[in-house]
DNA sequence: TTTTTTGTTGATTGACGAGTCAATTAACTT
DNA sequence: AAGTTAATTGACTCGTCAATCAACAAAAAA
């Protein structure tokens, strides 16, 4: 039965089974075993591909995270001008891949690992200071001085619209979310605001 | 050595054991006789009195929420005018008696919570609903049918803002943070900004 | 073919934690 | 004084779960 060169299936499907099953119950308390089953694996297995569970939760993490740089990436490089750059940051904020119910779950989760979790609060560091410099890069000749508030107060927007989203009985509703966040750019940016 | 009248003082003392031991470990991960040590008595009188751990998380959140709301109904209690009373909302939201580091701690596992126990869902929800109440009554008058997005919007701020202290190491700066809500609420309200 | 490496799991261990219970102490009542 | 009720705890049960282990299967290497 063992086919060769499994170890990068195996932990992918552990990765992604982490994830969905940290979206499903909406908690930490997930065990092993019920992730390793979601994955199509024993337990055992698990651990010999992770070492433990700590280990599968970070890396969950990293994947949602990578995932998440890559969509902003990607539209970041097909965006030319600065408001435009900062249209593409809060829509991939908000994209399919990213605001979808398990992924904001387990998003919410990250938040509390990072209290307890040196790794996982460096990851969310690492987070927040790429977002902050993608909106500084492009908020600087737009508002000059103000660049730094404005873009504390979109970060803590974006942020906040997960949180709410995961409290959101309703399956997450992409446009909305960026239609508000925009909205609150837009007044940001308008003329007469510069003081 | 049994003094009579004991149950609410018990019930109080574990209240607050369960708000700073979940602020402390900064999840919910937090044993019941953890909760009954910081509060002086044994696991098994925390059982007595509370019948279970989920009924001690909820009493702590319904504490942590009454205390907000008792705070924002003092600061609005003694605002005149429209935007003097959404100032009042912002400040007390971020007020020394909530704007706490254990208090934000536990906050972030009341969203938690709310994934899988309904009752703490309502209440959160309550919160929310009252929150968007106020913020609409003063809104209003103010910016007309934006009304609704512009509410929405500084909820979600205040709540992001809640959300990446969690992740600060540095302790709580309430004037920073009123500072930032109250600054997009201005912009929100400028004249110009109708549309 | 034999050996080594990689994949895989059922069973087990060891720790920990929620909830229960029986028993004790002291205060109030009559 | 006797009886009732509230307060309190140590010890125990029962379940769960992360982690480990021993053993086996198959492919690759020698």
């Amino acid at each position: 039965m063992p086919k060769l060169g499994m170890e990068p299936i195996r932990k992918a499907a552990l990765v992604n089974a982490t994830i969905a099953e940290i979206g499903r119950t909406g908690n930490l308390d997930v065990t092993v075993s019920q992730i390793a089953k979601r994955a199509g694996m024993s337990s055992a297995l698990a651990h010999h591909y992770f070492g433990g569970k700590e280990t599968m939760f970070l890396a969950a993490m990293r994947h949602v995270l990578t995932l998440y740089g890559a969509e902003v990436g990607g539209a970041l490089a097909m965006a030319v001008g600065h408001e435009a750059r900062l249209h593409a940051v809060v829509r991939a904020s908000f994209g399919p891949a990213n605001f979808r119910r398990e992924v904001v779950g387990a998003w919410l989760n990250f938040y509390v690992m990072a209290q307890t979790m040196p790794e996982a609060r460096r990851l969310l560091g690492v987070y927040q200071r790429r977002l902050r410099s993608n909106l500084m890069h492009d908020l600087r000749p737009l508002v000059g001085v103000r660049a730094a508030r404005v873009s504390e107060t979109l970060a803590a927007l974006i942020d906040g619209v997960y949180l709410r989203q995961a409290l959101s009985p309703a399956s997450p509703d992409g446009a909305a979310a960026i239609a508000l966040v925009l909205d609150a750019l837009t007044i940001e940016l308008a003329p007469g605001v510069a003081r």
